[in-house]
DNA sequence: TTGAAAGCGCTAACAC
DNA sequence: GTGTTAGCGCTTTCAA
């Protein structure tokens, strides 16, 4: 019986006994430090590349009290918001020496579940753009520093980072309203919407069309899929359903993108006979025609301000902080 | 005089303490073991909660052989055509169960080589989007499995996936003759071209140019910085040095777009007065007015294939790969 | 069901 | 310059 015994890795004692000195001299010679006959340091590294020696990062973190992994959790690097939101959590963590992992849930609840899971027990920190109230709970009881992004309202004794949508919705309001508009439709994301997450922003979008005097009819409302494609799927929807509404709100610049498009495909004029106004104010908006009006945020400070306090749990500094960012309206030709 | 010891992390043992139990027990409850009294874990686990008690990753990643993490290199999150070789990488890796570090260069080089330095100890394995020679080779000698991407030529004795823009280029230069085009210059970038990288694409451009019988004046070339607004500059110079070119060859999609907008705001009609070809094939090409013609390429399958190899590598399966990713035209109304 | 012992691979601190 | 001695915090035997 011929055992196969796996190929167990190569140690540093591995290499050490192949070159004859003690271990701590291989790690003298592999950590560069200065304290080594340059002459034995230059056969050990040579004889360590040789067997392929690659020090364990495991073993090494646990001695060192090293580096801080952050986990980032989106719900998908396609959709162009994240990628300026990444952008800024990779820079707020690389001024810290922080490594960051990332994580996509596809907004799906399942996936965010597995995800909580995963990061648990593979990273020291976490902002999330989480939904699902169980995911929120795994890694928030887990202890460890969370940030939650994104969410409307707040759950109790938890840091967050919102958006503040129901003030952008009162400046795309205003807008709509000195334009002459009066019947507003809203296509909000289904996933969000569906997600049991309480305040969507229909919701909040229903609450402000009554501080403005204007109707609403339940008609008036579209769920899309987050993506160009959802919003033309919801803006052919509203196109039967509603063909009266001369401004419609998106839940984000995907989706009113995709809804302007599919609107000027059926021979609408935009602004002419429906305008348009997104949310997120992404570069994309300034390039496609018309360039699209846009409820705008700081996608990158969002990131930041994440990192910002998740440090600040880490030292232990301050309680639970709340950031909250504003929306700025850009106007631009679709309205 | 007081010493400030500096907060010791509460380790198992704590809790062992704490509880009245052996280490050994409480590990069972953290990690829901099936041989302990039901009572007592919920004992445990009560505590663990209270006193803030986390596993080390390190201690534990070192006993148990367990998670790959992937190094994933890029250039810049905020451009377009990473997040989705990104998704493809997430895709393939999470297929693996391996984490993902991501890095960012901006292609500069020093940056480059500082991510280099920092990946090496941080990850089991990389894939990267790197043009220096000395990160490449600092990431190599590591001897972690390692893919270079998106590089024109081969590094001997690495494994790569790359583009196939030599190929491409014929494509553009077919279809851009047939439309009766013969003046046609390119947008290159700017961070490849200075990189030092052996071939860059202007390069591959002027061969098949010379293929075509077609006149290449050195003025006709520009470089740009990557980005929409860099093409947008790249086109200014280009009208003013080179007002009788047809048409425009760029780098990539983002250059493309901006050097066309740039065309257009300047009074330029697209195709008729000047025609535009991308690179990459991003779903922004699809939404700009005229949409833009492009050589599109699987960025997906560009992640897929580099975890793929590096996988392969992990296992010891199979030498060096390399992956050839090629381009498929997708003419649209810019040319 | 629980505990004791034995490492995992490495580096810091102190000898020599 | 180099070797020795201790752990870092955890899980996996194996014994009770």
């Amino acid at each position: 019986m011929s055992t196969t015994n796996k190929p167990r890795r190569v140690t540093i004692d591995d290499v050490a006994r192949s070159t004859g000195v003690s271990r701590q001299t291989v790690s003298r010679a592999i950590n560069d430090k200065p304290e080594i006959d340059p002459a034995t340091r230059q056969r050990i590294l040579t004889v360590a590349q040789e067997m392929g020696y690659r020090p364990s990062r495991f073993a090494r973190g646990m001695v060192r009290q090293s580096t801080t992994t952050l986990g980032l959790v989106i719900a998908d690097v396609l959709n162009p918001f994240f990628p300026e939101v990444v952008a800024g959590v990779l820079e707020a963590a690389d001024a810290r020496g922080w490594q960051v992992v990332i994580y996509t849930t596809a907004s799906e609840l399942s996936r965010e579940q597995k995800v909580a899971e995963t990061v648990v027990d593979h990273v020291d920190a976490c902002v999330a753009f989480l939904l699902d109230a169980a995911a929120i709970a795994r890694v928030a009881d887990s202890g460890m520093p969370f940030v939650l992004m994104g969410n409307e309202d707040r759950p109790v004794e938890l840091s967050t980072v919102r958006i503040d949508f129901a003030s952008g919705i009162r400046q795309a309001f205003d807008h709509l309203v000195s334009r002459g508009h009066r019947r507003i439709a809203m296509i909000d994301d289904r996933n969000r919407a569906e997600s049991g997450a309480p305040d969507v922003r229909s919701g909040l979008f229903t609450a402000a069309a009554a501080e403005y005097g204007l109707p609403v009819e339940p008609h008036w409302r579209q769920l899309a899929t987050n993506s160009v494609q959802g919003g033309a799927a919801a803006m052919e929807r509203l196109l039967e359903t509603a063909p009266e509404v001369t401004a419609v709100v998106s839940y984000n610049d995907m989706i009113a993108i995709g809804a302007m498009r599919h609107a000027m495909a059926r021979g609408l004029a935009v602004p002419g006979d429906c305008a348009f106004v997104g949310f997120d104010g992404l570069t994309l908006g300034e390039l496609v025609d018309p360039p699209l009006t846009t409820l705008s945020i700081d996608k990158r400070r969002l990131g930041q301000a994440a990192v910002e306090q998740a440090a600040a749990q880490m030292a232990g500094t301050g309680a639970m902080a709340d950031t909250v960012v504003r929306t700025e309206l850009m106007v631009r030709a679709s309205t």
